[in-house]
DNA sequence: ACTCTGATGTCAGTGACTGCCATCACTGTA
DNA sequence: TACAGTGATGGCAGTCACTGACATCAGAGT
């Protein structure tokens, strides 16, 4: 992380990184599949989470409503690992090519166990994938808002911003007097 | 193509591919950034088609209207490239971890490039980036279903489908009587 | 014949990643 | 203590994707 952030990642060899970790390269690889995992560890965690949430909401629960407290859960309880590392995180990712493919791949199977996780509730096929994806969406904008926040509002507050964003686009007949202000 | 067929894509060197293509490894590297980018040449062309659909739409038009006829002319323009061809592809696709991310990365860039087509005609922002991200939601399931399937249904078809069908999860307060049927 | 330009070939190099084998710390057993 | 097994590590050589620098060559314009 140090190296990534002092010299940017492509600049930044494996080499170096088992230098300054104080390990062989080769053992380097040993822990992480490549060069890019190591930004992306805690990544699993996250999702068995995440997963984990939706197992155990209570059965009947209509799939939005399910995605939705799952998210907003995972917000409180995971993103203790505190604002300024997942923004310094997040400047690395967003600064390289292939660090932004690799996100894209963790929140695609983040999107997939979340759909075999509805399956499981009885959430029929299309239902779960389409929930499952559009959760995703949720989380990613508002994932993005408070990065880019100075980090007044909580993660929680923005996921639950986000999703009632989308049911105003998904359900625009149903809306009051909100689209001329926003 | 015919050698990632062949023996699969981690199998095929670059300097194999430009043997067959007959011409040098390095020329290659000119024409493709990667090893992958051969299999993504046409992405381009489709999102270039899919944002110039969403610019052309009537104005005032319903950003989801203008997300799904969007959809549904690029699936009748487009895949005329052939059913069987967009299989191979994709069971070359599937079967690498890689291509599953440079794909990821593509349809990304499709979202980015319709939520910025919706906000040059007006769709605030919010709107327009959860708007893309349920059209490539959409497209994303139709695409699957087409591939995977015998090929009866046409692409255009499995596109309306599986729009509906976010509106169903989107809205379960407006569903009849379809719910214990799927 | 000359020049300019763009595409290609050639060559050497970097760096990610892997396979193979030796080493070493640790654990359980006699 | 001695011994064997196991898991993590180091060391080393090798493959291969990808890049930079330079030479070459074909075609267009003059």
């Amino acid at each position: 992380m140090e190296l990534y952030a002092e010299r940017g990642f492509d600049a930044t060899t494996v080499a170096e990184i088992a230098e300054r970790a104080g390990l062989t390269e080769r053992t380097f690889f040993r822990h992480y599949a490549d060069k890019r995992e190591v930004l992306f560890a805690g990544a699993t965690e996250l999702q068995e989470l995440l997963v984990r949430q939706v197992d155990q909401a209570p059965a009947g629960m209509p799939a939005m409503d399910v995605i939705g407290a799952a998210l907003t859960a995972m917000a409180t309880e995971m993103f203790a690992e505190g604002h300024d590392y997942a923004r310094q995180r997040q400047a690395i990712i967003m600064a390289n090519a292939d660090l932004r493919e690799r996100e894209l791949i963790k929140f695609a199977a983040l999107g997939a166990a979340v759909a075999e996780s509805l399956r499981r509730r009885g959430v029929t096929d299309p239902a779960a994938s389409l929930a499952a994806e559009a959760g995703i969406a949720i989380f990613k904008v508002a994932f993005e808002r408070w990065v880019s926040d100075t980090g007044q509002r909580s993660l929680a507050q923005l996921m639950l911003d986000s999703m009632a964003e989308l049911r105003l686009v998904t359900h625009p007949e149903e809306l009051a007097s909100d689209e001329s202000s926003g």
